[in-house]
DNA sequence: CGACGCATTGAAGAGAATCAACCGGTGTGG
DNA sequence: CCACACCGGTTGATTCTCTTCAATGCGTCG
C-alpha cells in the first residue's frame, strides 16, 4: 500500500498489526472458494495466486493472477459471498484479515479509504485492459497481453526483473486465463517462439523482441498513479 | 451514490452542488477522448454513454456501457490521461466534476471515499463478470450476458421494466462490446429469437425466456451490496 | 515400476470472421 | 419533390481461427 502513498506512522502500523496473521498453503490448495461466507480479506505476501470463477458448463475462467504484496479478495468486505476462488498456485504465504478488522481500520484511519479507493481503481484500468485483449485480438495477441502484463508486474515489484521470469501457471491455467485451450495456448507459444519475440527454458521465460510483442498485444503502458489528491494526513 | 447508503445531509448538499455544471451532447458526440488530459469526472444524468479503447489494429472495444446516475471516469482522478473515451450513444446531459473539486470534496468528507471504494468495487465485480463471460462462452452467450446486463441495470433503475427495453446501441456496437463482429451479433440475435428466448420489434427489445437466458449467460445476479462497513458519520 | 501431471503434436470439425451484396428508412441538396 | 447518399440491418458464400478428440513423450513421485 506505502507503495501507491507515504502512510503516517501510526497508520502504518495498525496495517502492520493487521497482518500479523499468517498462513501458509501448498501448490494447489484453496485460500477461498466461490460462494464461502465472505468473512475475511487476504494480503499476499509469498508466492502467485490465481482469482478464478467457474462456469456452470465446467469451464474456468481466471480473472487475474495476484503476485506478492497484493490485497486480495477485497470485495469480500461488502458482499456477503466470496465472488470468486482463491488458488495457490504456488506455495503460497499470505494475512488473512478479519472483514471487522478491516472496517474498524477504516473507522479509525478514514484516509486508508482513499489508498483502496485508488488501488481498486487501478485494478479497474487493469480489467478494463483485459477486457479489450479477451474481446479484440487473436489468441498470440491474448498471450503476448498475458506475459508482458505479468513481466511488467514482476518488474515493478522486484527491479532486478529485465526481460526473463519464471512461469508458474501451466498451460492449462494460462489457457483459462487468455480464453483458449491448452492446446492453443501451447501451438500460440510455439508461435511466438518461432518468430522470434520470446525464447523459453523450462518454466522460464525470455522476451527477446519486447516491443514486437508491445505491438502484437496492444500493450498500453499505464503511466505511475497519481496521488495527489488524497488528503493529506492531519 | 446514496442508493448504497445514505449519506449526512452536508454530505448530500456537497455532493449536489457539484454536479452544478451540466452540459448535453448529441448522439455520437465524444464527453472525452482518449488520450486527453484527465482533468474532469462526469456524472450521467440523462442518456446511455459508452466506455471504449481503440486498438492500434483500428478495432474498438467497448468497456461499459453507461446509465443514468453513473460515476464515470472515475480513474482521471488519479491517472494524468484518460484511459477511455465517453462516447455519448443518445443525446446525453452530464455533470462535469472538476478533479481538484473532487478532491475537496474526499477531503472535507473523508467518509465519501468509502462509498466511492464501495461503487469501484461493485464495478470490479461487473468488470470481473464480463471477462469470465468474453474469455469463456459462445457468441450466443455473450449476447445473451450483455442483454441480461443491460435489462437489470435498467430495472435497478426504474421499476416499472420488466421484460423489454429499448436497445440503444447498433448492433456495431453491441459486436464492440461483446467482443464479435456486427453481422455475427446480428446472426446470434436471430438465434434468440428462433429460440425463443427474446423478440424484437424496432429497437425494442422483449425478453420472454429470463431463465434460458441466465442459464445461457452463465448469469450470476449478484447479491446487494453490504454497507455497514462504512463508517458512521460522526 | 506404474500412475499421473504436463507439454506436445496431428487430424478433423465448429464457430466466428471476412467479403460482398441487398434492403428499407432517413436525411439532404439540387 | 425527387435523386442520391448514407446508415443500419440482413443474408449468403468463403476463409480461417480455434476447439475438440486423440495419441505420444517426458519427468516426477509414491
Amino acid at each position: 500500500m506505502s507503495r501507491l502513498s507515504p502512510l503516517a506512522p501510526e497508520e502504518a502500523k495498525a496495517v502492520e498489526r493487521l497482518e500479523s496473521r499468517q498462513r501458509s498453503w501448498r501448490r494447489g490448495a484453496y485460500i477461498q472458494r466461490e460462494n464461502d461466507q465472505a468473512e475475511e480479506l487476504v494480503i499476499l505476501s509469498e508466492g502467485w495466486v490465481i482469482a478464478a470463477t467457474l462456469m456452470n458448463d465446467g469451464s474456468r475462467q481466471i480473472v487475474q493472477v495476484h503476485l506478492p504484496g497484493e490485497l486480495m479478495g477485497s470485495a469480500n468486505l461488502m458482499v456477503p459471498r466470496v465472488p470468486m476462488s482463491l488458488c495457490a498456485i504456488t506455495e503460497v504465504t499470505a494475512a488473512m484479515i478479519d472483514r471487522g478488522a478491516m472496517a474498524r481500520l477504516l473507522a479509525d484511519h478514514p484516509r486508508l479509504a482513499s489508498h483502496l479507493l485508488a488501488m481498486a481503481e487501478l485494478e479497474r484500468l487493469t480489467l478494463a485492459d483485459r477486457i479489450a485483449s479477451l474481446g479484440r485480438g487473436s489468441g498470440r495477441a491474448r498471450l503476448a497481453a498475458f506475459l508482458l502484463d505479468l513481466l511488467n508486474r514482476l518488474r515493478r515489484l522486484d527491479p532486478s526483473v529485465t526481460d526473463q521470469f519464471s512461469m508458474r501457471l501451466t498451460q492449462e491455467q494460462i489457457g483459462d486465463a487468455t480464453g483458449l485451450t491448452a492446446v492453443h495456448v501451447n501451438r500460440m507459444m510455439r508461435a511466438l517462439v518461432e518468430e522470434g519475440s520470446i525464447t523459453r527454458d523450462g518454466s522460464m521465460v525470455t522476451v527477446l523482441d519486447e516491443p514486437k510483442l508491445m505491438r502484437l498485444a496492444h500493450y498500453v503502458e499505464r503511466e505511475t498513479i497519481d496521488t495527489s489528491w488524497i488528503p493529506e494526513h492531519a
